[in-house]
DNA sequence: AAGTAAATCAACCGCAACGAA
DNA sequence: TTTCGTTGCGGTTGATTTACT
């Protein structure tokens, strides 16, 4: 017997996301934080058209609004390479120990950039040891302006879609309570990752540093919020841990990552902003 | 201006791993 | 222990954009 399809096939839209289908599935997470049942997403968030395996592709990757968005830091490289020597092609595990990136997307950047870079210096990317014979006089294509290509392109490739859904995220973030929604699904099926967990919350970190606002790329999803008290508090999602306040959400601020592309208030410095700030210079 | 090559990255595919029955 | 359903992962593809001729 030959293995299932992970969905019913039949019927099932390719390709591009629409504006509409990231909504959905956007007001789907955002109000009930990660399903435990992927296949029963598209059912439930109302993309029926879509698999299960491309919502959570589609959310892990590009929806979930504690991605970081743009080129990766040198740090970041340098992290990656010196993980990549040690574990190989295990992206997933590589993307773990760099907070906002995914494994897509430090895979893509491996293959289109930093490859070429250890070449250029003369490494085998494969083996990270020296080139036999070294590739002398390597030149690095010219990529004229590339970063700032690629950010206009994702400026106009994905500036709207994201205006979009900031009035339905406020609005989702803004319900006073997480009650049934679509197709009556209810929030006491109990959810994986809460929605307070996609959000960082961190009282402690630096107020309003210019640096962090700069580092902001053109497609960042930063979900700031003022009207805190609308959501449940941390100890109400943590089972009542009193240290919760400085919950940050999926990382370990230790670790040096510090640039996690939310801003803070600068007034208050402990509550977030109310919007949604998509990266928009 | 038009055609082509190269670069980029979102999305797809198929397999492995895992857990439940 | 086996079977089945589901998720996660890594490799790959293809659409789109830019650079070059």
């Amino acid at each position: 017997m030959g293995r299932q399809p992970c969905c019913d096939k039949v019927g099932l839209k390719k390709g591009p996301w629409t504006v509409d289908e990231d909504r959905k599935l956007v007001n789907f997470m955002l109000t009930n934080g990660q399903y435990s049942c992927w296949r029963a997403v598209p059912k439930l968030a109302g993309t029926i058209s879509l698999c299960g395996k491309s919502c959570r592709l589609r959310w892990t990757n590009y929806l979930r609004p504690d991605l970081k968005r743009g080129m990766l830091s040198e740090h970041e490289e340098n992290v990656v390479i010196d993980l990549h020597s040690q574990l190989g092609n295990r992206w997933s595990k590589i993307a773990s120990h760099l907070p906002g990136r995914t494994d897509n997307e430090i895979k893509n950047h491996w293959n289109t950039h930093i490859k070429k870079k250890l070449r250029k210096r003369g490494i085998d990317p494969l083996t990270h040891r020296p080139l036999t014979p070294p590739i002398e006089n390597f030149q690095e294509p010219e990529n004229h302006n590339s970063s700032d290509v690629h950010q206009k392109r994702q400026t106009e490739k994905f500036i709207d879609p994201l205006t979009v859904l900031q009035d339905e995220m406020q609005r989702i973030l803004e319900a006073p309570t997480l009650e049934v929604i679509n197709n009556g699904f209810c929030a006491d099926e109990v959810p994986l990752i809460e929605p307070h967990e996609i959000l960082i919350s961190n009282s402690s970190a630096p107020c309003c540093s210019s640096s962090s606002s700069t580092t902001t790329s053109n497609t960042n999803v930063n979900i700031l919020l003022e009207n805190s008290e609308l959501l449940p508090t941390n100890s109400d999602w943590l089972n009542g841990d009193d240290s919760a306040t400085n919950n940050v959400g999926f990382w370990d601020m230790d670790d040096g990552f510090s640039d996690l592309d939310f801003l803070f208030d600068d007034i208050s410095c402990s509550r977030f902003l109310p919007l949604l700030e998509f990266g928009i210079e």
